[in-house]
DNA sequence: TTTACTGTATCGTCTGACGATGTATCGGCG
DNA sequence: CGCCGATACATCGTCAGACGATACAGTAAA
């Protein structure tokens, strides 16, 4: 595997590879949940396709944001085939760093009345 | 030019494509304008090259998200070179349909514990 | 039995990002 | 006045990444 090391300043982050770090911030996650979690999260908005999902994949466990891991559910629930992942301490912090951003960017869409005021979290 | 028509409901909105949106929320501006402006929102992390830049806003113009603008700023501050561009109503509303995207990602970020509870805007 | 879903993976194409380069004007400083 | 950095727009070529198509395979429901 080919180490392209990143580190959080970096902002060169795709929109796909956040979609991903952010659904396995709460939990580990194998490929296809993945996607599914990303589909709910937005709604259907964002939805990735195979190769969208395994090519970000690959590139982010090049990049050392996220490893794969060796925990599998109880017997009971899993699936052989599944490969889960879950963050690195690096992707971790890379993650938080970029959610830092997109919340700075909503602020400046509020600012500029793209966001209704009253829109509170 | 060859139009490009798109709507609000899709989503495929490329980041430096909301960047520009953004910039042009709250004023007219030129393409230099915009580029400094980004990088002034963005404290310097998100810097346009001209390729990015010029290749961006020929493809929002002929997606009709934006539309060169006739007026000029007073002779006094006038640049000759200058290209002016504003938001067009679909613009205005991709850029509103984005912003809320954003801001329920940072929702989905901030119930994953990757932000700060305390960060209020 | 046929369809839909789950699950991972690769390939080829095309779009967009981005630095390099080109051209030209403007303003300030020595 | 000459130089330089900033301003301003534009194109070109390269490369990374997005994404549909395709493949393979097992499971479950209709």
């Amino acid at each position: 595997m080919v180490k392209r090391l990143r580190d959080e300043s970096a902002q060169p982050l795709t929109p796909t590879a956040f979609y991903i770090l952010l659904a396995l911030a709460d939990a580990e996650r194998h490929g296809y949940g993945i996607m599914q979690e990303i589909e709910a999260r937005t709604a259907g908005r964002v939805k990735l396709g195979p190769g969208t999902l395994y090519g970000s994949i690959k590139r982010m466990l090049a990049d050392g944001l996220i490893v794969e891991s060796a925990e599998r559910p109880g017997p009971e629930t899993d699936d052989e085939r599944r490969r889960y992942y879950r963050l690195t301490n690096l992707g971790r912090r890379v993650a938080m760093a970029e959610a830092e951003f997109f919340a700075r960017l909503v602020e400046v869409a509020r600012e500029k009345k793209l966001l209704a005021d009253s829109e509170q979290h």
